[in-house]
DNA sequence: TTTTATTCTGCAACGATTGCGAATTGCCAA
DNA sequence: TTGGCAATTCGCAATCGTTGCAGAATAAAA
């Protein structure tokens, strides 16, 4: 239930629904594993590329989309923009940074005490809560910037752009 | 902060933002006065065509863009299909149907009190939470398919597709 | 009314994802 | 071991949602 599946487990799952165990399948499942950032499908193509020169961004679309529907992974739309991948750990959510877009995993305790008001007929069966703000990072470089800005309008004796 | 704001009062706020206030916009504001579906901009644009024929899709994404970056309008990707836009009501959260999409507006309450383990860094801003699970529409479509799928196998003497 | 900066529209371009067909290959059976 | 063949890979075209761009239209100030 949770843990991250090995490759070789992985391999046994593709078996045991009939798929096959290809060179490709064996990389991206080695790449997965132990793998947080959650990446992109393309993201993942080009590390894979570096070990594998010439496979396919159509393959790691197919192999993302059959370990998904296997519910070995989970996939997520943080944003309007490329899908992002993960194992299928146990329950858990995510922060997101909003200025680079680098997701991390959290534990929340406290959803079973979530009231919910205004369902009107809607049965919930699963919910993701998305926390939004800064990782360290950027938040560093947020003060940095905004340093860097009142020196320059302060030395440019309040120029506009 | 809460309700969502009239036609009118989002006149003037385009004219607050030294924007003008054309027959397209106005359109707009009127529709997603009261609109509570959280459209596409697609779906839109196909209602404002019938009111007004010629309007063009690209004006539609402008005009919401324009409202989301004033704060007046949210927008959400709940799945990897199109951004949904919604007047930005006071804290709430959603609900949405994995069969059919649609997304309705639930309060929750003891959000206060989550407890948030393994941020490393992260600073929170905000948070989405997202409930999936069936609409009533849906549940009950579901159960007659499921029905129906049973008559079909005991009167089909056990074929399989 | 005249003027002009803004807005609208149509269309091209873009990024992410999927459909498809031909070439390749994992795997089972002999 | 060696076919045989269905499954898989790959490249490419197509699709979808969204945005960039430029010329025509127009809101609103003078
Ligand atoms: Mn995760
Ligand atoms: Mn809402
Ligand atoms: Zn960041
Ligand atoms: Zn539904």
């Amino acid at each position: 239930m949770s843990g991250v599946r090995s490759p070789t487990e992985l391999s046994a799952v593709f078996r045991a629904n009939g798929l096959r165990v290809t060179p490709q399948r064996q990389l991206l499942f080695r790449l997965l594993y132990a793998d947080t950032t959650h990446p992109t499908a393309d993201a993942l193509f080009t590390v894979a590329s570096e070990q594998m020169p010439g496979i396919s961004l159509r393959t790691v679309y197919q192999t993302l989309t059959d370990l998904t529907s296997m519910g070995e992974l989970q996939s997520f739309d943080f944003d309007g923009t490329a899908t992002r991948f993960a194992p299928n750990l146990g329950e858990h959510h995510h922060v997101v940074c909003r200025s680079c877009a680098k997701a991390a995993d959290v534990h929340v305790d406290g959803t079973t005490h979530l009231r919910i008001d205004g369902l009107g007929g809607f049965s919930v069966e699963s919910s993701d809560i998305v926390f939004r703000g800064l990782c360290s990072e950027c938040a560093a470089s947020a003060t940095i910037t905004s340093i860097t800005s009142i020196t320059s309008i302060t030395s440019s004796k309040g120029s506009r752009s």
